[in-house]
DNA sequence: CTCGGTCCTTTTTTT
DNA sequence: AAGGACCGAG
């Protein structure tokens, strides 16, 4: 590859702290690739001392797939089977790296960090259901009055300032915190208990541990040259833990860019440059600022709205590529017919070179290959929420597309319910996981069972395996239930054996065996519900067996631990073409040819939580600047004029970030055009091919609604007064007079109109 | 204890 | 709109 001066410069630099301002598309994974082939082809550095750390899986993968090409080698899958590969990962999965070999080499009281090895990872919702409980049975507090959410933020916020249980009482000054301090003691008390942490614990745990000298050192040694993408997304730990890894050696490169912050609500913080360049006042600072993936167009505009923020350093993203088209600006009356549209485009552009009306010839200059296909359409919004409309639109126009969604994979009940058996066998102490399982399916422990076992575990010290084992020595019991309790053992005491005997898949399998899983599947729902669920279960299995080949326990272990850090974004999807759909936060690592950004209105985009903080909208529109710059060469941007939330339809404005937009660049999406192509094709020649029929009979032009209220921008020189004109809602009329822009229209059945023909969809005859 | 109906919240963004 | 929490009857 061929880089350019400034990057081959970043390049180059590799024995010296070095600041990486990369903005958008300015090929910095590709810089950083040829870094690492640097460091390992020509200086001979040990692969196994570099460490590079990203924050989403995406990142890290492509980046470990780019390295190994480099290197000839395969991309190791797992942080524990590198082979003398580089470092390549998550902060997450790196500090957890880091914890399970610090707890496997030290004990747990020299490390004061009350965990055991064989830790579990408890995500969102396991959290809740902890301070649900602490807040509920211990406090006896109202949960309206102090909502487990709440509680949780607080804490997390704690946890990520650096504030432990312990000194939260200095920060008490209100009720709520009051309830807080004594709800994360608590908490804190519960997670050690249960031998689990959370994922602020994953920073805050590795920060402690790396501030034992004698192990700082240690890994300082391990790892000399470190690097750390998106650094203007680190918060305070991560700050800290980078700062202590490279203190010794001082080989640090970080890659920043302030225009893509948007993660200050989980405590990101891009003033960490400023503490950077304190620590590092004799870096070299290098500045990537032509981008190499988008036309003209579209980083004229992005520029445009940037700079709109007030930030330190003002961005001129410059491009050699083509300028191609212009941006579309679809205005539509609703949100299902933007979903429609949108869908109608995608449709008409792909696979569709035959179509002599729709189809573009040549157009790019070379820059655009002549066929696009589904895969090359990603699809943007602002809030999950939004991709429903998006989803029943695809789904009937047949499109195969694929949501990424907020609602993880590993998040869904049958596989959850599955996972914690895994955690259970793997970590007895698990409580908020055995809780779970106990009674799933149901076999008979009722909650007041539960409630008796959990008084007298902690009365007695003991785990939930103990009691079980035991259950006839617990007095408070009636024989139904420790019936029920010693049966629930047998089934857990065989799976405990099976563990050490059958790898990660196999396991699984045995859960659904002897717990019936599938007949509990079977009797509980509904038919698609089953199928799509035996299907998750069957996909579950499926990336187990990746971990085949490893001691059974290993495999667990290692399983369990990869299973919580990644996200739905991270499954492989063996159908090679469809849409994609996510939220402009997911899409940060991606770019596509073709980007559809949604939902441009006031409250929505700009969110309604944003509107008030001068702070909180800059981020938002960094936000509409990543989403910007994902596109490679078409971007429509929409809005809908109503739209239906939180079960009410709501109409908001225009989105502010619309109008910051030089209008030059800016074109309405031209549906009538579209529409009346169409018609022609259809009705003159026949030749529709049922594909399209199926579509159009589906979709809003034939289901009653006649919402083709979409802005057209037509050349208002070539009407004239008594010129004949089409409507697509009030049919054929004649101009009876016009003045500039507005003319007054009197249409044969619909009487006499006032529009502005610029912007009104008509149509000369 | 279980089922079923009703009411209530949810929706910002993620490792 | 839809899933979860809660409550009351069987």
């Amino acid at each position: 590859m061929n880089l350019n001066e400034k990057q081959a410069e970043a390049k180059n630099k590799i024995d010296w702290p070095l600041l990486i301002i990369a903005w958008a598309g300015s090929w910095k994974t590709a810089t950083l690739t040829a870094r690492v082939q640097y460091m390992i082809k020509e200086k001979w550095i040990f692969p196994s001392e570099i460490m590079m750390v990203t924050f989403t899986n995406k990142a890290a993968t492509e980046m470990r797939e780019r390295v190994a090409k480099t290197l000839w080698v395969e991309a190791p899958r797992s942080v524990y089977w590198r082979n003398n590969f580089p470092l390549i990962w998550t902060f997450h999965s790196i500090w957890i790296f880091i914890l399970k070999d610090v707890l496997s080499r030290y004990l747990s009281e020299e490390l004061a960090i009350w965990l055991k090895k064989d830790f579990v990872i408890y995500d969102e919702s396991d959290k809740l259901s902890v301070l649900k409980n602490i807040l509920k049975n211990r406090f006896n507090l109202d949960e309206k009055e102090f909502p487990a959410r709440q509680i949780a933020f607080f804490i997390s916020n704690a946890k990520n300032s650096l504030i432990t249980a312990k000194w939260y009482e200095a920060e008490v000054d209100s009720t709520i915190k009051e309830v807080v301090y004594k709800a994360y003691i608590e908490y804190e008390k519960d997670l050690a208990q249960n031998n689990a942490i959370d994922f602020d614990d994953i920073l805050v745990k590795t920060l402690a541990v790396l501030r034992i000298p004698k192990i700082l050192n240690e890994y300082q040694e391990r790892y000399k040259y470190l690097m750390v993408d998106e650094y203007q997304d680190t918060n305070a730990p991560q700050y800290e833990i980078v700062k202590l890894l490279a203190s010794k050696y001082r080989n640090l490169a970080v890659v920043w860019d302030d225009s893509q912050s948007i993660y200050s609500w989980r405590w990101a913080d891009m003033r960490n440059i400023i503490n950077f360049k304190k620590d590092y006042n004799d870096a070299l600072i290098v500045k990537l600022e032509q981008n190499y993936r988008s036309t003209k167009k579209i980083i004229a505009w992005a520029n445009a709205v940037i700079n709109k923020n007030t930030s330190w350093i003002k961005k001129e993203l410059w491009t050699d590529n083509m300028e191609w088209e212009h941006i579309s600006y679809i205005e539509a009356p609703d949100d299902k017919t933007e979903a429609s549209i949108i869908v109608n485009i995608i449709k008409e552009k792909t696979y569709n070179t035959n179509n002599p009306l729709l189809y573009k010839e040549g157009v790019g200059g070379g820059m655009s290959e002549k066929e696009w296909n589904y895969i090359d359409n990603l699809i943007l919004y602002r809030t999950n929420a939004q991709s429903r409309k998006l989803e029943e639109a695809l789904m009937i126009a047949n499109i195969p597309y694929r949501v990424i969604w907020w609602q993880k994979f590993y998040d869904r009940k049958e596989i959850k319910d599955l996972l914690c058996y895994l955690k259970v066998i793997h970590n007895p102490d698990d409580i908020v996981a055995m809780k779970r399982i106990i009674n799933t399916p149901t076999r008979k422990i009722w909650p007041k069972s539960i409630e008796t076992m959990d008084t007298y575990r902690e009365n007695f010290w003991l785990s939930y395996p103990q009691i079980i084992e035991n259950i006839a020595e617990v007095p408070e019991l009636n024989n139904g239930a420790k019936n029920a309790i010693s049966n629930f053992n047998i089934i857990f005491e065989d799976l405990v054996k099976a563990s050490h005997k059958k790898v990660v898949w196999e396991l699984i399998r045995e859960i659904i065996k002897l717990t019936k899983y599938d007949d509990y599947i079977w009797e509980w729902l509904s038919k698609e519900e089953k199928e799509s669920k035996l299907e998750n279960i069957d996909e579950l299995v499926n990336v187990a067996t990746q971990y085949n080949g490893m001691e059974p326990r290993e495999s667990l272990s290692i399983f369990l631990e990869e299973v919580a850090l990644i996200t739905d974004m991270d499954t492989k999807d063996e159908r090679s073409d469809y849409v994609t759909l996510m939220t402009i936060h997911t899409s940060k690592w991606l770019e596509q040819k073709r980007v559809f950004l949604t939902g441009l209105e006031e409250w929505l985009f700009p969110s309604f939580r944003s509107i008030w903080e001068q702070s909180a909208l800059e981020e938002e529109r960094r936000l509409m600047y990543v989403a910007m710059t994902r596109a490679r060469e078409e971007l429509y941007i929409s809005r809908a004029k109503e739209r239906f939330n939180f079960g009410d339809f709501v109409r908001n404005p225009e989105s502010r970030f619309l109008k910051e937009i030089p209008l030059e660049y800016l074109v309405n999406y031209d549906l009538w055009e579209f529409i009346n192509k169409w018609n022609q094709l259809f009705w003159n020649s026949l030749s529709w091919n049922s594909d399209w029929f199926s579509f159009w009979s589906s979709s809003w032009w034939f289901t009653g609604k006649p919402k083709v209220i979409v802005q057209a921008n037509n050349d208002v020189s070539i009407f004239a007064r008594w010129d004949r004109v089409n409507h697509p809602k009030f049919g054929n009329g004649i101009i009876t007079a016009l003045n500039g822009e507005l003319a007054e229209i009197a249409f044969t059945w619909n009487g006499i109109k006032k529009m502005n023909i610029r912007i009104a969809p008509v149509r000369k005859m």
